[in-house]
DNA sequence: GGTTAAAATGAGTGGCTACTCATGTTGGAA
DNA sequence: TTCCAACATGAGTAGCCACTCATTTTAACC
């Protein structure tokens, strides 16, 4: 699959866009329309849609970006993190993301259900987060009976919370520490 | 304040309005339009906005009632639950009803935000569950330093969760064990 | 510099939806 | 039965937004 070579321009303009509509949709959410986007990267709607068919191919490629740098963090502290830590980390630093960026949560929760197709790059972040799992139950610091659906499902669930209900950093470490002695804790009294 | 007195067929049509909007809405989402709630309901579109001038109002009728009515079952669970499992009961009942309910877990994001205005009905809820979660730890079932905003947090984190992305119940079940165990655990390691 | 296909432009289209209002209908007090 | 205020009706209005297309501009190869 040989990539058609784009004209300077064009180039130029895709990117600009891309950079523009990530911004515009963290500030705004995913209903912020195409026009704003079109506004603030200094072109016209048509030019949009040219590199962009669809809205929906719009939001896909920002979705598919902002996965792919959360797959590779992950990665990261997968190969030179502390295992007992690392998973920790990782869930927080993806729910501070949620709490700035109205994009993060709103796609991740459509990606495991299934309003956008990204599932392809759902699917590696799911594994890359296994892995940070894995490693933090080799060395004990999390239970060795729970699942990665279900630390996927705290991790969407908390990222969801505290983008909605705008969580202040105390609750949101608070709350986090609650989760995390749930992935910790030993057997209940 | 003397309420002003509806004729027959008026107070009819407002009670079909309200139970068939809760339907669709818990169907459809908040995104559902009046049109088809007056269809449903089997009333002119303006019928719907005599007795709501706004969708706004309407969505906030419904979500008060749903609030008061989740606000008795904790009141309930309360007053002849067993205090050790009372809230780990009603949290559940909650995601239960968030899955199943679009709503729910919608406005009760709204409500501890802003975009609807129910603050007074979520202060109320909240305090019900300060009084289940001050019974859970006097018998020591969930630890004492957790306050009563964390477990909210947890609460609207879960029902978000949950419904965006659709856990199967086995799934829920799990998740919730584990903030459960969060809830409830000692000291970690 | 000339040529051309690729790209940009932006006014326009259609569909959806919250909300209005002039007109017709009806419950209920006298 | 009469009468009218309260109520219901539903075609219509206005605004928003995703998406189109005829026309104009421009990058890039000769």
């Amino acid at each position: 699959m040989p990539e058609p070579r784009l004209r300077a321009d064009a180039r130029r303009n895709r990117a600009r866009i891309l950079a523009v509509a990530a911004a515009v949709f963290a500030e705004k959410g995913a209903s912020a329309s195409t026009e704003e986007v079109a506004a603030r990267a200094g072109v016209a709607i048509g030019t949009v849609f040219r590199h962009f068919p669809t809205k929906k191919d719009l939001l896909q490629a920002i979705v598919k970006d902002l996965l792919e740098r959360l797959t590779e963090e992950a990665g990261a502290l997968a190969a030179d993190g502390d295992p007992a830590t690392s998973l920790f980390v990782f869930f927080r630093r993806m729910v501070e993301q949620a709490a700035a960026k109205k994009t993060v949560a709103d796609l991740l929760a459509a990606g495991t259900g299934a309003e956008l197709e990204v599932t392809g790059p759902v699917l590696t972040l799911g594994s890359a987060v296994g892995t940070l799992l894995a490693r933090a139950q080799e060395c004990g610091a999390v239970r060795p009976e729970i699942r990665l659906d279900e630390v996927l499902a705290l991790l969407t669930a908390t990222c969801q919370g505290a983008l909605r209900s705008g969580w202040d950093p105390g609750l949101q470490e608070r709350t986090l520490a609650i989760v995390f002695a749930g992935l910790r804790a030993g057997p209940p009294a």
